[in-house]
DNA sequence: ATAATGATGCAATGCTATTGCAATGTTCAT
DNA sequence: ATGAACATTGCAATAGCATTGCATCATTAT
């Protein structure tokens, strides 16, 4: 298992360190993205900022990507394999949910083509779409 | 002319007082979205928490709306008349431009529809594109 | 073995957003 | 006009997240 894990970050060409392979490890038991403090308080006692930098690490090099949807607060979640440092190429819509507070990847919602006004070049979309998700949703 | 802004503030419930005429008046002057610093900088000297105030009660009024966008700082911008303190109407794109780091309203873009997947109910949504703007682009 | 490089831990800082409270101004009923 | 009630402003303080500096420990290359 922690085979597995290490290889994910040498592919990615991450030095497996130990804190990297936990890291890694707890961002792949959940299913939606967290912030810098969920992952403190989901990790045994660690030193935040080793997190932090663990977190920004990990983007650097394309094995996370975080999302920004005015909650506050910065999410991260593991792209999808094709990621690297270079390109994330996971560009899906997040939803953030107004009851439970949880930010989520939609990553078979892709990015919508938008059309921009005369001479606007796009080089990035961040949509964050907030509502009620599945599970607290009662119908 | 100071009789347009402050019949202005009254449409939408706002006590026209010096400093929010202020206000408005600069930011009609605008062409992009502004941050509070951008605002304390335009404006003559004033205090920043009162600015800080006056930009939170002219968005719960419907006279503005903000924008964060991945940016850091909290953005604001006018609303067009329709909107009021129960919903903003002017549910546009917004864009950042990577190089003069202007945020721009674009009103004619509206927001796309996107289809969530099962059960998820939305309620907003943010899209801030990401590029270069019209007078950073070269061609 | 030693130097160089990378990773970690702790402290400190910067910056934005937000609140508390006192002072000031305004409105309205006596 | 007078004063209570309310709204607005100014200044101080706090909360939180993001970010950097630097010393220490670990790993790798020479
Ligand atoms: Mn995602
Ligand atoms: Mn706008
Ligand atoms: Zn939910
Ligand atoms: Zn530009």
């Amino acid at each position: 298992m922690t085979k597995d894990i290490e290889q994910r970050l040498k592919n990615k060409n991450i030095n497996p360190t130990a804190m990297r392979l936990l890291v890694l490890d707890f961002l792949m038991q959940q299913n939606t993205a967290i912030s810098l403090n969920d992952l403190e308080k989901g990790m045994g006692p660690s030193d935040r900022i080793t997190l932090y930098r663990t977190l920004k690490t990990f983007e650097e090099k394309g094995l996370v990507h975080h999302i920004d949807g005015g909650t506050g607060t910065t999410k991260y979640a593991l792209c999808l394999e094709e990621c690297d440092s270079d390109h994330h190429h996971d560009l899906h819509v997040h939803f953030y949910c107004n009851n439970c507070k949880e930010t989520f990847c939609l990553p078979n919602t892709k990015n919508p083509e938008i059309t921009l006004p005369k001479k606007f070049r796009s080089e990035e979309m961040n949509l964050v779409i907030k509502g009620v998700c599945d599970l607290c949703n009662p119908d």
